[in-house]
RNA sequence: GGGUCGUUAGCUCAGGCUGGUAGAGCACCUGAUUUUUAAUCAGGUGGCCGCAGGUUCGAGUCCUGCACGACCCA
């Protein structure tokens, strides 16, 4: 008989003795954190105690037992006595280990130091038929972590610190704002257009309207709707869909959050970047600086690709804190196979004088570490001035021929159909971006490039937009707003003409920028990966709850 | 879409190169144990070795295809 049958029996049998295995409610005292926190008062006055969670561990001797219980705050362990508890302490053979458990008694601390709850009373809150996991390895497969997510959440603490991180990091964003002044609003998510960027979007139906619809891939269209009614500051956090690839960097379903700000250009944007970051980094750290790394898990390619990477770190003059090397074991009970590239690894590190630092962890990787600083201003370079000085010549001169010869000279992949926008972003992505690991705003792209951007004051080939970049992740994307409703036509018109791009012409949009809109200026983020940035997490999925995945 | 790696007990993993009765720890069950904490000690249950096909007297292991996942590339 499997732990899932014998557990039910048990529910039956507690059936029998009129206890309910799933009651109603359990009005706790505290919980196990405050309970830690108070232990000076609680002891002090004996005060009885009421608790509730999960059981985590067991350990029986007999005529007395301790169990960890968990909470949403803390772990606690809880004793229970034989002498104490009378006839009841049987029941506790009907109890097992991912049971809720309601406990009321006294604190004390063990004579090895633990805070414990002697227990007086106990009440069975909700029996778990399955077990959630292994107390010492927790649970690893990624695919069962995606899936089961909760089991994820139960066993592993660091995976829970960045969920919590996640939660204080939108709030934080929310009460930066708010203290500027600016107001959260909420736009159609279905709608009958779809616009503000470049991507291919998801389809629905609206049965009552008799028309398909779509998911947004952005909020710009409808929030510059909002400035033109003179909301001056506004904001929206959401949810984006792109229905395209799925990928470390990429979820189709996305949370973004868009901020416009009348009156502004794409230098005041940058200032409210700047300020935003250091305002999260600070709160969250304590510093002005804080930790990311690189991750190459273990495999021959990724073992390889390491050395490469440092070295081209270094032509580039990227500065790096240190190598982090990790064992899943103790070093002397390690694979030799992986110990002897890590040694490889250690001595490469001593010739081009690099600090390491050898670490027990649950898996097997390897991680150039970085030290991001949050330090105003931010490095600004420029989107032209930097592929051309790479390249040789002027993107904006060189015909679209040329420009793909030199592609196909550095070795860049792409297909003949390729647009222009798509290839010198390639180019910018592969020659530049990998490099920009500390905040940069990247500046001033081609006209071309961003139909919803006013044209450069200085230059009408390029337009005001930024582009900011941490870790090498592209992480936020903003303009001068354009406000011409003639010119604004026009480019869309123009790159629907040159095929750059297939979004549909809003022309209720346009008509809505004839009544006026204010100069303003604006700024998307990529939450999911501002997120990954400020926890270290090198896989957006290791940052969305329930990442999809296909079904099995 | 292409490449590399992975999928073995509820969980974490050995075994695989070199084919010959399916392994360990944790969890679970039985027993001992009144301050343990990854408790301990003794005994026990538990497997479509991802799925399908092939080679072979014989496949967890070798070969092919597929599914799912991870990483890299597009």
């Amino acid at each position: 008989m499997d732990e899932y049958e014998i557990r039910k029996q048990k529910i039956e049998k507690l059936k029998e003795l009129k206890i309910n295995p799933y009651p109603y409610s359990f009005l706790r005292t505290y919980t196990t954190k405050e309970v830690k926190e108070n232990f000076e008062r609680l002891t002090e006055k004996k005060e009885e105690v009421k608790i509730a969670g999960r059981i985590y561990l067991e350990r029986d001797f007999g005529k007395t037992k301790f169990f960890t219980i968990c909470d949403g705050y803390d772990k606690i362990q809880i004793y229970f006595r034989k002498d104490i508890l009378g006839e009841k302490y049987e029941l506790l053979d009907f109890f097992d280990i991912g049971d809720y458990i309601g406990v009321s008694g006294e604190v004390f601390k063990t004579k090895t130091g633990e805070i414990t709850i002697l227990v007086k009373d106990f009440v069975l809150l909700s029996k778990a038929l399955r077990p959630f996991g292994e107390k010492y390895h927790g649970i690893k497969d990624r695919e069962l972590r995606y899936r089961q997510r909760y089991l994820d959440l139960l066993n592993n603490e660091e995976v829970k610190e960045v969920f919590l991180k996640r939660s204080k990091i939108v709030s934080l964003i929310r009460e930066f704002l708010t203290k500027k002044g600016f107001i959260e609003v909420e736009t159609p998510i279905l709608q009958p257009l779809y616009g503000g960027a470049f991507a291919t979007p998801f389809k629905t139906f609206y049965e009552s309207l008799n028309k398909e619809f779509y998911l947004r891939i952005s909020d710009e269209l409808y929030l510059k709707r909002l400035l033109i009614g003179n909301l001056e500051k506004v904001y929206e956090i959401g949810k984006d869909f792109r229905n395209e690839g799925i990928s470390r960097f990429h979820s189709p379903e996305f949370t973004q959050i868009e901020i416009y700000q009348a009156y502004a250009d794409y230098y005041e944007m940058m200032e409210l970047f700047e300020e935003l970051f250091l305002f999260l980094v600070r709160n969250l750290y304590n510093d002005d600086k804080f930790v990311y790394g690189e991750k190459f898990y273990y495999g021959e390619e990724n073992q390889r690709e390491i050395f490469l990477r440092i070295k081209e770190l270094k032509e580039k003059g990227v500065g790096i804190n240190k190598i982090n090397i990790y064992y899943t074991k103790d070093k002397e009970k390690e694979e030799k196979e992986y110990l002897s590239s890590c040694e490889e690894l250690i001595k490469f590190c001593q010739e081009n004088n690099l600090s390491y630092n050898e670490e027990k962890k649950g898996e097997r990787y390897w991680e150039i570490e970085f030290l991001i600083e949050a330090k105003r201003p931010f490095k600004r370079i420029k989107f032209t001035e930097s592929l051309n000085e790479l390249l040789g010549f002027d993107i904006l001169q060189v015909s679209f021929d040329v420009l793909k010869k030199k592609a196909r000279e550095l070795a860049i992949d792409f297909k003949e159909e390729i647009t222009k926008t798509k290839l010198l972003d390639k180019l910018f992505s592969s020659l530049i971006q990998k490099y920009l690991i500390q905040p940069t705003f990247v500046m001033d792209h081609p006209k071309i490039t961003t139909p919803l951007a006013k044209p450069h004051r200085e230059n009408p080939l390029l337009c005001e937009r930024f582009e900011v970049f941490i870790g090498g992740i592209e992480l936020g994307n903003a303009f001068s707003e354009e406000n011409d409703p003639e010119r604004q036509k026009e480019s869309f018109l123009e790159l629907l003409k040159l095929k750059e791009d297939e979004t549909p012409l809003d022309e209720d949009f346009i008509y809505a920028l004839e009544y006026g809109m204010p100069p303003s200026g604006g700024l998307g983020i990529g939450i999911d990966r501002l997120v990954m940035i400020l926890t270290n997490q090198s896989s957006i999925r290791e940052v969305i709850l329930f990442p999809q995945l296909k079904e099995k």
